[in-house]
DNA sequence: CTGAAAGCGCTTACAG
DNA sequence: CTGAAAGCGCTTACAG
């Protein structure tokens, strides 16, 4: 353990503090034998350098952060572990920044962050929005910091890279199985507030519902559950329904269970499908029919990619779109 | 936003960089005009203090540790919530640990967090164990960082501080509320692998289940969904039950799921009841009756005791215990 | 292959 | 109230 300097080290080895930072840095450019004199006092010592002073004389970090929205969504919280696995890997620490309800603050967190000397940024916020991402560019130009959406989307642009998979075609394929199995009234459920990543499973909800000469209804729907209720059974009073994609798996299983409380059967009378495939789709019952969205995989992507442009090596994609499956369950007739 | 140093806020302040310093750290030992003018530039250049220089001059990171062991889990991401918004309320800044499944990683990674100089360390890992707990206890002697366990407990010890509810207690309630039903076949299902917190539900159950003079039993499951399906079948199926508390509330949705499908009705047949308030106790149905953990609270009152930690004020107790609820809902008969 | 020395950008006694 | 200077613990050309 610490509290010993590299001059502890330095002199118990008998050598300059340049050797024992050569020897931990540069192995190779030691000679053997002092490199492991070095090494074993640096064991003994319990030695490891001060990583203030080792940031101010490098100008590196090896810290990267990651800002989040709010971590008790499941997607990224499990995001958060597949990011971890891979910076562990790669010997990057991990700042976390959680963002305030009141976004007036994220310029300052981003402040703060290019303060703290981060080797590069995950942006897990898909409510971006134009200043933001504008905001992202200026980091990314002016402090060559690279930055890397995961399971974020900003569609027509390109120069910041990200990892995710393709949600419009996610949308189109499971709206698509439902009208497959006979639905012709098929509503999506999304949210009121604007998410990229959401907008998307629309455009391909809208586009399988047009390509079959069905009418589109988009419902929006507060995230909360205690206020789903009250809105469905209110909206669905006027409207005949035989088919449901909801943008979240939670959102699915809170209509199933207005649903079920109007003796509506599922799957007979009505399919249900969701996105993510998390636990709640699976504890659910009926089990749910998902989107199964490889979120443990785009957080340990995303932060594999941020390695190589931290490292200035050529990225072969900077859109990179994972491949995703639909999980046929017990809420839809094809099952 | 940064990139300008202190001498470039000291020239065009036209004051030395002492100033500087003062005019950011220690207001009130500088002119007030003068103190204008340098915030002035400050403003105008955007300067922001390198983080690491500051950190190796004064020694001091304003950065705290966290550790938790998976991400994933609704509690814990929960808890990161409420360190977050009070970790920005004292402008600390969080470095995040996820523990690999092997705990051989911990020792190094405790050794990393000495390294990093963090100020202060919350460890949420409610697995800890007699040598991680030993080693806790020297990073808060030998490196005076202080250390504060969060929703985590270890019987017997005074000298960590900690903050969570009283698990026995809520253990107590929960098993003495099924049992004032009219319930005598009362089982606890709990997890395969050790949680100290998990330890305290089972010993409230315990103690509740003697006082009415009934037989305990303790069934463990593993923490997977689809095990437990089988798991639960097989063992009930050699055991009368009328009650179930589960250490989880998604165990105890999934047992629910078993049970109907073996035409179980509940709470008529089975009261059920769970450990957390997730929104898996909402979104089931019957609505789970469960113990409400103030999960928010407990990572939120964590952080601020730390902080007083950190800043050497007294404490006035060193085991915080936040008060608990017992939601009742439709899995219970009293409801 | 190794050492002496400058420098990274701050803070903080110490003088004045 | 303000400045000059030492020092925090490293890295990295530059010599040798």
């Amino acid at each position: 353990m610490s509290k010993a300097t590299i001059y502890d080290v330095a002199g118990a080895a008998r050598v300059s503090l340049a050797t024992v930072s050569r020897a931990i840095n540069n192995p190779e450019k030691v000679k053997p034998e002092t490199r492991e004199r070095v090494l074993r006092v640096i064991e003994d010592l319990g030695y490891k350098p001060n990583a203030f002073a080792k940031g101010l004389a490098s100008r590196k970090s090896t810290t990267v952060a990651v800002i989040v929205p709010d971590m008790s969504r499941a997607s990224i919280a499990e995001m958060m572990n597949g990011i971890a696995d891979i910076a562990r890997v790669y010997k990057y620490a991990i700042l976390l920044y959680i963002l305030d309800s009141e976004d007036s603050s994220e310029e300052d967190i981003l402040k703060e962050i290019v303060a703290a000397q981060v080797d590069g940024i995950l942006y897990l916020n898909d409510e971006v929005n134009a200043r933001q991402y504008a905001f992202l560019q200026r980091i990314q130009n002016e402090y060559q910091i690279p930055v890397v959406l995961t399971n974020t989307i900003y569609p027509g642009h390109e120069d910041i890279p990200s990892v995710s998979i393709d949600y419009d075609k996610a949308g189109y394929e499971i709206t698509k199985a439902l009208i497959d199995e006979g639905r012709n009234n098929i509503f999506m459920v999304s949210t009121v507030r604007k998410y990229m990543v959401n907008d998307q499973k629309e455009s391909g909800y809208l586009r399988a519902i047009e390509e079959a000469g069905l009418t589109p209804r988009i419902m929006r729907t507060s995230g909360r559950v205690s206020i789903n209720t009250e809105h469905f059974n209110e909206y669905f009073k006027n409207h005949k329904v035989d088919g449901i994609v909801a943008v979240r798996d939670s959102i699915a299983v809170s209509f199933m269970n207005v649903a079920r409380a109007n003796h509506v059967k599922i799957p007979e009378d009505i399919s249900v499908a969701g996105f993510q495939n998390t636990k709640y789709a699976i504890l659910a019952r009926p089990q749910l029919t998902c989107v199964d969205v490889p979120i443990y995989d785009i957080g340990a992507v995303g932060m594999r990619l941020l390695t190589k442009m931290m490292n200035q090596e050529p990225l072969s994609e900077a859109e990179v779109i994972l491949d995703h499956d639909i999980i046929f369950r017990a809420t839809t007739l094809k099952s």
